[in-house]
This record gives C-alpha cells, structure tokens and sequence, in this order.
DNA sequence: AAACAATTGCAAATAGGTTGCATTTAGATT
DNA sequence: AATCTAAATGCAACCTATTTGCAATTGTTT
C-alpha cells in the first residue's frame, strides 16, 4: 500500500517525502476529484503549508499522476489519472458521481472531419449536470 | 438590429441602457465566447468599469441570455444561448471553434439509469481540446 | 418635470493561486 | 556514518479574476 504509493514517485522521478505521501494518501482515499482545501484541511495535523500542496498538485499533473476535473465550481479539482471516466456533478449540493459510459471517439472523428481549422484532438471533458436524488425531495 | 438587442433587455425586465445595449452587441458580432476583459477592450472608447460588466455578465446569465462555457483557461467566458452546441480548443494557442454534433441524450439516460445517487440531469458539458493546424504545423 | 428604483462608478475587499528567496531535507557520494 | 547538493518546503508578498458596499447617476413611470 505505502510501498504503491513510493513507487509512484520514484518511477516519476520524486523524492519521496511524508508530505508526498500524503498527499497521495488522501487521493486514493478518496475516489472523488478533490481540490488544494480539501487536501489542507485533512492535512491540517501535520501543518502543511498550502502553498506546498498547490506546487506539488502541479508537478503531479504535469507528470501524469494527476489530471485535473473539471466541475464548474470555484477551484480546481484533481483526481487519480488511471482510468478514464467522466461526472455527473449535482447543481445544487455539488454531490459528485463518476460513470464510466464514454462513447465520444466516434464524435470525436466525426468533428475533425468537418472542422476547417482542427488537425488533431487530444482530449475532452464531459460532465454531466443535474439534481442528486436527496436535492430532488426538496 | 438595434431593436432585436433592446428586445432582449425589454422581455427579460432590464431597464435598456448604452453600456448593457454595447455589451449585447460584442456578443452579436463575435460569435466566439469571450470573457469581461475581451469586453472591457472593445468598450474602452466608452469608457465601462470593468465591475458594470462583470455585473451585467452575471445578470445576463441569470436571465438567460448568456451562459457559462467551460474552455479551462483562467477566466469566465460566456456566449449567447441561442442554439446549444459545443467547442474544440487548441491546448496550444487557445483558439476555439464551434461545433453542432451531440448526441448525449442517449447517453445521460444510459448513466441516468444506472446511477444509484442522482434523479435527473439537465445540461452537460463538452469541450474537445486538440491542436489547430496553425499549431500543428509548429 | 418629479420621483423612485434600478444602474453604474469607485474604492476596497476577497478568493484562489503563484513567485522569490531563505531554510531544510532526501538521498547520492564519499 | 558524515558530507554534499539539488530538490523540496515554508514564509511573505504578490497577482489576477471577481465581488461587495456605498454614493452618485440614470431610465422609466406617473
């Protein structure tokens, strides 16, 4: 387990610190994308300094640990990049729900066939938005 | 022309006035999402503060005129919310192209009825990112 | 034209994120 | 094991996009 974990970074090329390491910890804890206050807040015990989970969500992206989530909402939000799937995101409590269905390389040729100014896509995002069913009852 | 835009104000309750006639009319000849400092420079000659605009982009979304699209780059931008459709962006120089295929009914139903958490879904968002052949060619 | 609410401008605040620099630490080298 | 060095971290300050409070102005209704 801790061992996956220090593997991750050293095949990345990280030294492997305890703020590393937990930082990952709470990633494969908690399936659901999570932003940089989120991450502080339950590393609160161990004081780590915001600044040093933004710079290391950013050197997780750009290594490929990471990708980022798009939800609409106010920050910006990672998960495990490992394997493709999209969200429904609830509009009103922000109740995130992962789904795997994702048909859209066939979209995807389709666009590039018909786009005047495109030679290549490389990725997409698509989330669903709607009402949880506990949002639906009020 | 004109008028259409004043309609527009009329029907939705707003009082029609020069700034919220000028920004309507940035949006009717760019077809492009843009955000409130694209706004603030085609508006410099009459001289708007930038914090009208963000207030009228907000109220303009509410109403329904306007809405959000999701580019992933640092700001809001907005376009009419005339007829839905879709966006590629080039990772590399941030140019964006529209596109009209979607067929994700299909698949927000599919998801719909295998999720266990939510009831109802009622937009979505897609954005396919790649790279122009301006950028390719690079 | 008067009156009133809605609109706008200005200054200041806020929120999320980044940068520069000094200090500390992981881990390679001796 | 002690030493060394580049990478990692903390701290303060900064930056950019956006919001808020409040006073001044303007559109519309009478």
């Amino acid at each position: 387990m801790k061992e996956d974990l220090s593997n991750i970074l050293k095949t990345n090329g990280f030294k492997i610190t305890p703020i590393r390491l937990a930082i990952l910890e709470v990633f494969s804890h908690d399936c659901e994308p999570v932003n940089a206050e989120f991450i502080f807040q339950k590393l609160k015990k161990e004081k780590v300094n915001i600044v040093t989970i933004y710079r290391t969500l950013t050197s997780f992206e750009n290594a490929g640990i990471l990708k980022r989530v798009d939800l609409q909402k106010d920050s910006i939000y990672y998960e495990m990049s490992g394997h493709h799937h999209h969200h429904i995101i609830c509009t009103d409590c922000g109740l995130v729900e992962g789904f795997d269905e994702c048909d859209l390389d066939c979209l995807s040729e389709k666009v590039l066939k018909s786009s005047s100014k495109f030679n290549a896509i490389t990725k997409h995002s698509l989330e669903l938005f709607g009402q949880c069913k506990k949002c639906c009852r009020k």
